[in-house]
DNA sequence: ATTATTTCTGTAACCGTTTTCTGAAAAACA
DNA sequence: TGTTTTTCAGAAAACGGTTACAGAAATAAT
């Protein structure tokens, strides 16, 4: 009973070629050669190769082979977590155009640690990743940022490439590809809509300093008012993080604290709309029709909702960052950064402004 | 310029080990042992050899590093795609536990494919993955079963492990964990609470022939009805795919048959929940104060619907697979086979039915 | 029947590590 | 100082494939 037990813990060896090519009568070589398709092999042999494999139940060594010349090919994504639905969907995209490009695609999460990232730089690069794909936010400190600059001129030298995913480039001495969103140019749009409808008291919930992306949809957010000749009220801007439960803490502590003292609602984020949404309806506020709401990202909650909300080609941007990377790795130059572009999709819950 | 390109496109070799003991003036033997730190080195020496390192940039060659003995430790998780939620939670759930495990988590998606399937598996068996965590549904013929029986039993022999995640084993001659949820259960108690609030018909959407998770909630659902002497009425059962579209698609086309013939709903899952919502308020009809719905799965849309639902630990089964593997592969003996279980998360979808 | 080709298969070097075995130098002891 | 023990470092053999090179067998050409 114990002798079972850790004769399956060693685990018995898998067979080799070598195994193969013994029971099969022929060399390593002309099984290796078959099994590639490397080079034609008479009918008879190729037959009595394929018997022992299959007998055997041989797979490739994939390691060997990597070793041996044929490189493994593969991606690696990293990202905060997989359970954010925009985080899902790049990663995705990202999956689909690997596998489209005959990649296997390496995946690890850092819970936004910078620590954790740079971590799985290094270790996405020992497993020979043709591409380090790094998607969403960072709070860069100078430390990180030179040591990602390290890993990325390494990255370089060796023909594979850093792709960052949805942030802004580290600086010209950093050779990235960068695939960015237009953060700020959503919001202006968003922001603009709400503006359009008559709306001059609009909270904006979700600000949040060294977030690069919620800072480019504060910017838009900003941009809009200024555009539109209305004052910045700072106390509209509340700060938060990007999750449905704080958009819930934002709206209810704004509605506990006294006088309802907006007419609108720019979310940097569709959880944080959905939160918010939930906490208005506590208070028996409804949307669009007591207060208007735009949300961000259009993910699946804004469907639930019926929320106007800013479109961003998530699973684009995981393809995009994939076929450019290996493009890029092809053709040698600058690396590509591209911005994508997002557009306002229009639900239902805006409503104008009667004063 | 062209000269250039090509060189990028080659991507200059990578550094090795051999290089790195050459310019510290020691043997690659003691490289390989002060970086992998399984011998103590003379302080002298290791500087130098640090330092060597770190002019270099050299990071140790995983699949040599694999082939020469230290295993790449590695789980692989294969799933249908990693938008859905549901699966989305299942793979934090692996990369999470992987991750705490010292495992890298290698993952592939079939778009349901059953073929695809059976290519991801023979392809993570190259990769050496400790365990291949299959997650979700696929309709399983009687070709696949014997071909997966055989991928099971091939990693079996190598002291690896097939997990199911989310379906019912294979059969007795397939070695395989399996994790699975109570599915029948959990419909049984969704279905029961919109009995006992006095609802008689309810309807049920997103039947499926073939998908055993499906087929397990339909079951749950028509035990209740039976456990309360409430005749059967297939044609309260409406078939649809696990989509929110589809949801919609299902609710609209019976309000537009023409009467409405039910007081509550039961969705298969929360997405269809979504739809459904959103069709019952395009015909003016309000959860819960018209109708009583009940979802099924506890993802993100049902906290913006305030859903009543039936909660599924999506994460814990995706902890408990990979740990169950380990544990087993370890351990050896039978495979282990558990179900988890499931309870309803009570929120404000549900009205008593006044008659 | 020879010779010249073509087609197929075997031998052996190599990929970049780890690790066993062994020897040299340094430290501890007498 | 000579001997024994301990520390540290090197040489070389794996690991499991691929592939350049060369040789044998089979076919085609003379």
């Amino acid at each position: 009973m114990a002798r079972r037990a850790s004769e399956a813990a060693e685990g018995r060896r898998r067979s080799t070629i070598r195994e193969v090519a013994d029971r099969a009568g022929v060399s390593v070589a002309t099984v290796s050669r078959i099994l590639t398709g490397s080079y034609p092999a008479a009918p008879s042999t190729r037959a009595r190769v394929m018997r022992a494999v299959k007998e055997l139940d041989y797979v490739a060594n994939a390691h060997a082979r990597a070793l041996a010349g044929t490189p493994n090919k593969s991606v690696a994504i990293v990202l905060n977590s997989v359970i954010s639905p925009h985080y899902a969907h790049v990663a995705q995209g990202v999956e689909a155009q690997a596998a489209a490009e005959g990649r296997l695609c390496l995946i690890g999460t850092t819970g936004g640690d910078p620590e954790r990232e740079l971590a799985m730089v290094k270790f996405m690069r020992e497993q020979h990743a043709e591409a380090v794909i790094l998607v969403g936010n960072v709070v860069a400190d100078e430390s990180y940022r030179e040591r990602m600059g390290r890993y990325a001129r390494a990255l370089a030298a060796i023909g594979s490439r850093l792709v960052l995913c949805g942030r802004p480039s580290l600086g010209p001495d950093v050779p990235a590809v960068v695939v960015e969103y237009d953060h700020a140019g959503g919001a202006f749009a968003a922001t603009s809509h709400l503006l359009s409808a008559g709306h001059r008291r609009i909270l904006c919930l979700g600000y949040r300093a060294g977030y690069t992306t919620v800072e480019g949809r504060l910017a838009g957010y900003r941009r809009a008012l200024a555009a539109h000749r209305v004052p910045h009220d700072p106390s509209l801007e509340v700060e938060g993080t990007m999750e449905w439960h704080e958009g819930y803490r934002m709206m209810t502590e704004r509605l506990a604290a006294g006088a309802r003292d907006f007419t609108a609602v720019f979310a940097v984020n569709d959880l944080i709309a959905g939160g918010a949404y939930r906490a208005l309806a506590e208070h028996g506020l409804r949307v669009p029709h007591d207060v208007s709401m735009v949300g961000f990202d259009d993910l699946p909650p804004s469907l639930d909702l019926n929320l106007t909300t800013v479109h961003l080609p998530h699973e684009e941007v995981g393809r995009t960052a994939v076929r450019l990377a290996l493009e890029h790795e092809a053709r040698g130059g600058a690396p590509p950064h591209v911005t994508l572009g997002t557009h306002l999709v229009v639900r239902d819950s805006v409503r104008p402004l009667v004063s």
